[in-house]
DNA sequence: GACTTGACTAGAC
DNA sequence: AGTCTAGCCAAGT
């Protein structure tokens, strides 16, 4: 399971207060076509990991069976100091552009 | 190992 | 700006 090891790996860099969209991550660790696997990833995330940093394309926190979940990541990110325009987070702020895993793989 | 599932996306209306 | 559609691909069955 590389790939998950990568995405939590990865995601543990994100700054507070920053947010980076699945396909981001992706990308980032070398495999931009698995956005969605990045999501199937977050759903298994260990401590840790601030997965409530990791929002869509949109700035939009992703719906997911359980709503509550939707709840605590828009909280989580606020605490972060992270302000939503219009139900969604402003990109163009707060998005970390990250750099290249060079990682294992 | 084949088949189904999405915390995804970009593109087309 | 909101909806749909079609590719995608790691994970889970």
């Amino acid at each position: 399971m590389r790939f998950r090891a990568a995405v939590y790996a990865l995601v543990r860099r994100v700054p507070r207060g920053h947010v980076v969209t699945y396909g981001q991550v992706a990308a980032l660790v070398r495999q931009p076509r698995s956005a969605r696997a990045v999501g199937a990833a977050m759903k298994q995330c260990p401590e840790g990991v601030p997965w409530h940093r990791v929002v869509n394309a949109q700035g939009g926190i992703s719906r997911r069976r359980v709503v509550s979940g939707m709840l605590t990541q828009r909280i989580r990110l606020e605490q972060e100091g992270v302000r939503l325009r219009r139900g969604r987070v402003p990109l163009t702020h707060y998005r970390w552009e990250g750099t290249p895993r060079w990682t294992s793989r």
